[in-house]
DNA sequence: AATAGTTTTGCAAATGTTTTCATAAAGCCT
DNA sequence: AGGCTTTATGAAAACATTTGCAAAACTATT
C-alpha cells in the first residue's frame, strides 16, 4: 500500500525512491553507459515499483525531438489512404516516432488548421497527400525547419519534397489500354477534381491520350460521383440504362470502378463481353475481383513506406 | 531581413514586438477577455507577423492537458477499421484534439508499447479495439488517471467502458438467417480468434446456434483465413472445389465474405441459387455488393462517433 | 481633488525534464 | 603513499509556458 498511487509520481519520486539525484535517473535513462549497473538497477526498480513514465513533453521543452510525426489526408476511410496510412506508420513506427493524423475531408482550410495543431505539438516532420495545398499551407510549412513530404503525385516541380507516381501516365495507360481494345464509345467516370491533383492528372492523361486517338468524349458520358461505392454504382446505372451506353467505361479510381462493376451486375450486363471496365489506383486486393477488374496499379505500400523512411 | 525567421520566435519574441510581458501575450491567448481589446490586437499583430505557434508541449508541462487522444488499433488497412477510424477521428477532432495513431498487428506486446508511448505523450485519452488485451495492458491504463474506453465489442462485463455491438449476438443472427433458408451443409470462413474477441464472440454466436439446430459441423468446412480478400477467396475456392461442398457459407467478417463471392464468382457457382453467403460486420458499401451480400450490419460510424465524444 | 472600485498589466514562481560543470570516489602506477 | 586518470554522482541552469498575486492605471463617485 502507498505511495505508487496517490502522489504525482514524476523524476523526483523514482529519485527520492532509488536514493539518488534526479540528474542520475534522466541519464540513466538517456545514457545508461554513464551510469553504473548497480544504480541503474536501483532505479530501474523505483521505476517499476512506482509505474513511472516519463514526460516527453518536458523532454520536448528541452529542444529535444518531440517523436512524433504529423500526417494529413483527405480520408482515412478508404481503401486506398488506408493502406498508404498503414504503410507509412510502419515505417515511422519503426524508428520510434508517434504518429498525429488528422482528415480534411477535401477542405483546404481544414488542412491548414490540422497542420497548425501539428506544429503546435512541435512534430518532427509533416506529410502530406498531393500537391493541392493552400498558398497559407505551403508559406506555413516553408517557414518550419521541419522535414516535409508530399505522397502519391510525383511531379519534377514539386514544391515540397514528393514521394508518389506519375499520375498522367496512370491516366494515360489507362485509356491506352480502353483504345487497344479497340473501343471508341468510352465513358468517364471521375471525382470531383477540385482541390485534387491526383484525379486531375489522371483526367488529363487520359483526355490527351483520348483525343489523341480522335476519340472524342460525349458530355453525357462524361460523369462525376463522390468518392464512394454507392454513388459510383447508381451513377453508372445511369450511365449503363441510357438507350445510348458505352463500350467501355475508364474510371478515375478503383473505389469508382467497383461501382461500375456492381452497377454492370445489376444491368445483366457480362463483364467483359459487354462492357470493359477500366480503374486506377489499386484498391487493395483488386487483384482478386471477379470479374476481373483491369487497374493500373499504384505502389500506395511503396510510397507510404518511402515517405516514413524519408521523415525518421 | 530582420526578425522573423532567424531567431527563435517564442513568446518572449512576441512580448517584445508587441511591447508588453510575455504574461500578457499567454492571457491573451488563453483567457483574452482579461486583456485590453487594444493590447490584445498589437499581440495579434506581432503573432502573425513573427509567425509565432504556441509551444504545446511547454503547456503540457504544466498539467494542462495535452489536447491530444490516443487510438490504438489492430490495423489501420481496412475498411473496417477505416470507418471507425474516420467517425473516431471526425468525433475527437471536433472537439479540438488530436489524435495520436498507431497499430499492432493483432500483437499485444507491440498494443503495450504503443500504449507506453502515447502515456510519454501524456495523452488526455486512450481508445482501444476490443477487449482482449494484456493482464499488463490492463493495469496500465487502470494506474493513469485518463478515461480510456474500447470500441466494437460490448459487454456487461467489460473491464473498461465499452461502446460496441454484441458480437455474439451477431453471429447468432448470421446463423439464425442461414438456418431459417433451410440450409444444413453450412461452412464456416473465420479469421483467428486468438486475441481476438469480436471473432471468438462471433463464433461462439454462430455454432451455439448451429448446435441448437441440431447441425453438426464438418471439420474440414470449417476453414480458418486471415483477414485478406486474397487468402479468403483462395480458402473458398479449396472449399468449393471439393466434390461435397456446403450449401452455405457464414463468414466471420465481410472481407472474407467478399473473398467467397468472388471465389464462388471464379467457380461459376451462382448466388444464391447455387450458393449462400452471410457476413458479418459490415464492409462499408456492402449494401451496394453485387451479387448481393447478406451481413449482419455493425454501426462502425456510430461506435466511433460515441468513443470519441465519450473521451473529448 | 480625493477616494473607492475596476480593469489591465507585470513579476516571479512553478511545471518536469536534460545537460553542463564541478566534485567526489575509486582505481592504477610508481 | 602520493599523484594522476577514470568513473560516478549531484547542483543548478535552462527550456517555453501559465498563473497567483500585487501593483499600476483607469473610471466613477462624491
Amino acid at each position: 500500500m502507498s505511495d505508487n498511487k496517490t502522489n504525482k509520481v514524476d523524476i523526483f519520486a523514482v529519485a527520492k525512491r532509488a536514493k539518488v539525484s534526479i540528474s542520475t535517473v534522466s541519464r540513466s535513462f538517456n545514457h545508461p553507459e554513464l551510469v553504473n549497473p548497480t544504480t541503474r538497477k536501483k532505479i530501474d526498480k523505483a521505476v517499476r515499483k512506482l509505474g513511472y513514465i516519463r514526460n516527453r513533453a518536458a523532454q520536448t521543452m528541452h529542444g529535444i525531438r518531440s517523436g512524433t510525426i504529423g500526417l494529413v489526408v483527405p480520408t482515412i476511410d478508404h481503401a486506398i489512404f488506408a493502406e498508404v496510412i498503414q504503410a507509412f506508420s510502419d515505417s515511422v513506427d519503426a524508428h520510434g516516432f508517434t504518429i498525429m493524423i488528422a482528415s480534411h475531408g477535401y477542405d483546404l482550410e481544414r488542412e491548414y488548421a490540422a497542420l497548425r495543431k501539428f506544429l503546435e505539438h512541435r512534430v518532427d516532420g509533416l506529410a502530406l497527400i498531393g500537391e493541392d495545398h493552400s498558398q497559407e499551407t505551403y508559406e506555413l510549412i516553408e517557414r518550419q525547419n521541419i522535414p516535409a513530404v508530399t505522397m502519391w503525385n510525383y511531379s519534377e516541380t514539386s514544391r515540397l519534397s514528393c514521394i508518389g507516381a506519375d499520375n498522367k501516365m496512370a491516366g494515360v495507360l489507362a485509356a491506352q489500354h480502353l483504345v487497344g481494345l479497340g473501343h471508341r464509345d468510352i465513358g468517364l467516370l471521375f471525382p470531383p477534381t477540385k482541390d485534387n491533383d491526383r484525379a486531375r492528372d489522371r483526367r488529363s492523361g487520359v483526355q490527351k491520350t483520348l483525343l489523341n486517338a480522335g476519340i472524342n468524349l460525349i458530355p453525357d458520358w462524361d460523369v462525376e460521383s463522390t468518392y464512394s461505392i454507392a454513388d459510383a454504382k447508381s451513377a453508372a446505372q445511369r450511365l449503363l440504362r441510357s438507350p445510348q451506353r458505352p463500350s467501355g467505361i475508364l474510371c478515375g479510381n478503383d473505389v469508382l470502378a467497383m461501382g461500375v462493376l456492381y452497377a454492370a451486375r445489376s444491368c445483366n450486363l457480362d463483364i467483359p463481353q459487354d462492357l470493359s471496365v477500366v480503374g486506377i489506383g489499386d484498391f487493395k486486393g483488386s487483384s482478386e475481383v471477379e470479374p476481373g477488374l483491369t487497374t493500373v496499379h499504384l505502389p500506395a505500400w511503396e510510397i507510404g513506406r518511402l515517405a516514413g523512411n524519408h521523415l525518421s
